[in-house]
RNA sequence: GCACCGAUGGUCUAGACUGGUCUAGGACUCCAGCCUUCCAAGCUGGGUACCCGGGUUCAAAUCCCGGUCGGUGCACCA
């Protein structure tokens, strides 16, 4: 029976692992679960909300504030005419037929470019059923005749103020927010070129079909800078020097059309250099996305950086790379940077009326845009994918994350209940919550569970109160990848967490560094 | 959105075909207490489930219909 149960559990697909713990450990939820849940909809539970917070701060303080753009919070509710000139009401949309007999869906206009190579982008349903009856278009599948064609936006559309009618759309990516306040922040804050706004918040899609987990869902977060250059700066962007030599695993158009699947390493220069990717704003974004995944316990193995083709990519592209990620459903997209170039500024000054040139060296311009786009929501399934572990030395699962990432960075644990080591550990417990740790504290059951326990939402040390405490203030921290013990006195103890969160150091050097430092 | 399949405590499941001893059983988990000076395994007690709505029937976890959610395939994924 019991050895069935693990065979059971050997033989689940990851993602479902990766559910159930998420599910189990309050890392996420689906929405409204109680009532049934509502498909592509998920809440991030207690532990959840940590690691988010976490990956947000971590991508605050390596995207954001150290390269000094500014960060914004825009409204997810906008008005029809921001993406009239975005393009998202004319090419967020797809024109559907349906096949009477076989009930198939089709995109209209693909069925007709197919058929009779008549480019058919953008044309209203009823233009599109005319095409169809006149050239009498069928089924692909089974011959039989299309019903009329049906708009399908992959906006969601709502309602604003009393009166019927007054359309507003719920934002489907973070980026237009900072396209039309691109002026008021270039003015308030005296920005120069080139110079960057950052944004994070969540975007709504009416995906037709969500699927697996949180990686297809129709309510998501972005991490997003839009990154402006004038021209000359996209091939000299700041601190370039310093990623210059980062390797890039890239997937070329040219590699995709011989149909290789594994990509090639090229050092960030040498991909400039031979104009493998747009300019050397994108790859210093695309070696800084990298190591980002890396500091969050990606494995960079599983990374690659996909040149999108052609038709995967909109007309004003100036070239998109795609950071995919090999999970076990999939290679999966997780970032897109897109060379959006002057689309978006040029389309928003024209329809809006607003100049939106800034001032350079001699002159107005208006600046050329990169836009490095994470998904939050899929980085975070990345981590637990890459940092999910089933290891022989314990009978549970656990996750490795490093603490950069991790929920909790600490927990602090009494060994028993009794004779005073709770209240100790109480204190501890307090104490190094006053520091600025992230610290939880668990007195129920066995001291080998909460190690389990802790193991589980992969916290990296915990710290145990026991009666050698009692007597000489020196307490146990236990490592969670090694489950090594060292033993340091109370007045070491902030420094030594400091020391091993760092990650410089391995576990045990530490206890050597901190005699070494009393001599 | 289509087709097929499925849904029982937090998890894995028994029961369903053949409606009624099912006031739904088990294992793990969880909670309380005891025990225990370091890796989920001892003892005692306890909590928690038939996805939602309708129908058939004297009687529905079980049969029928609709919905929701999930899986797979197709389609879709600016």
């Amino acid at each position: 029976m019991e050895e069935l149960k693990i065979s059971t559990k050997e033989n689940k697909p990851l993602l479902d692992k990766i559910q159930d713990v998420s599910f189990r450990r309050g890392i996420v939820f689906p929405a409204a679960d109680i009532y049934g849940g509502l498909a592509g909809a998920f809440d991030y539970g207690p532990i959840g909300t940590l690691m988010r917070q976490k990956l947000i701060n971590f991508w605050r303080d390596y995207f954001v504030k150290s390269e000094g753009h500014y960060e914004i919070e825009g409204s997810l509710i906008l008005p029809p005419k921001v993406f009239e000139a975005s393009g998202h009401l004319a090419k967020f949309c797809d024109p559907l037929v349906q096949c009477k007999e076989c009930k198939s869906m089709f995109r209209a206009d693909k069925i007709i470019e197919d058929k009779i190579e008549l480019n058919a982008d953008g044309l209203a349903p009823k233009e599109l059923d005319e095409i169809i009856a006149k050239n009498k278009l069928t089924c692909p599948s089974c011959d039989g005749a299309f019903m009329n064609a049906r708009e399908f936006n992959l906006m969601l559309k709502t309602q604003v103020g009393s009166v019927e009618g007054n359309v507003a759309y719920l934002r489907p990516e973070t980026a237009q927010n900072i396209f039309i306040n691109f002026k008021r922040v270039a003015h308030s804050m005296r920005a120069k070129l080139p110079f960057g706004i950052a944004q994070v918040g969540k975007v709504y899609r009416n995906e037709i079909s969500p699927r697996q987990f949180i990686i297809r869902v129709r309510e998501f977060e972005q991490m997003e800078v839009e990154a402006f250059f004038a021209e000359e700066q996209l091939d000299n962007p700041p601190h370039f020097e310093e990623l210059a030599d980062e390797v890039l695993p890239l997937l070329t158009r040219e590699m995709q059309a011989k149909g290789i699947k594994k990509s090639k390493n090229v050092t960030v220069a040498e991909a400039v250099q031979k104009k493998l990717i747009p300019n050397a704003a994108m790859g210093y974004y695309l070696a800084k996305e990298k190591i980002l995944f890396e500091e969050v316990g990606v494995n960079t193995e599983l990374i690659r950086f996909r040149h999108m083709l052609p038709k995967e990519t909109p007309h004003y592209s100036g070239g998109n790379f795609d950071l995919e990620i090999k999970l076990s459903i999939g290679w999966t997209e997780v970032v897109g940077n897109a060379f959006r170039q002057q689309y978006d500024l040029i389309s928003h000054e024209k329809h809006s009326g607003t100049k939106m040139a800034v001032q350079h060296t001699n002159g107005n311009v208006i600046p050329f845009v990169i836009e490095p786009s994470i998904g939050v929501g899929r980085t975070l399934y990345c981590i637990l994918e890459s940092c999910y572990r089933e290891t022989e030395d314990r009978d549970w699962t656990w996750f490795q994350f490093p603490p950069t990432i991790s929920p909790y960075d600490v927990h602090v644990y009494p060994l028993m209940k009794k004779d005073g080591m709770e209240d100790k550990a109480q204190e501890i417990f307090e104490e190094l919550r006053g520091e600025g740790f992230e610290v939880a504290f668990d007195t129920s059951g066995k001291i080998g569970k909460r190690y389990a326990r802790a193991d589980e939402i992969g916290t990296p040390y915990c710290v145990t109160i026991d009666y050698d405490s009692l007597k000489d203030d020196t307490v146990t921290i236990r490592d969670r990848d090694t489950m090594k013990q060292i033993r340091v006195h109370l007045e070491d103890l902030n420094d030594v967490l400091i020391l091993l969160l760092s990650s410089e150091y391995a576990f045990d050097e530490v206890e050597d560094i901190i005699a070494e430092q009393q001599k």
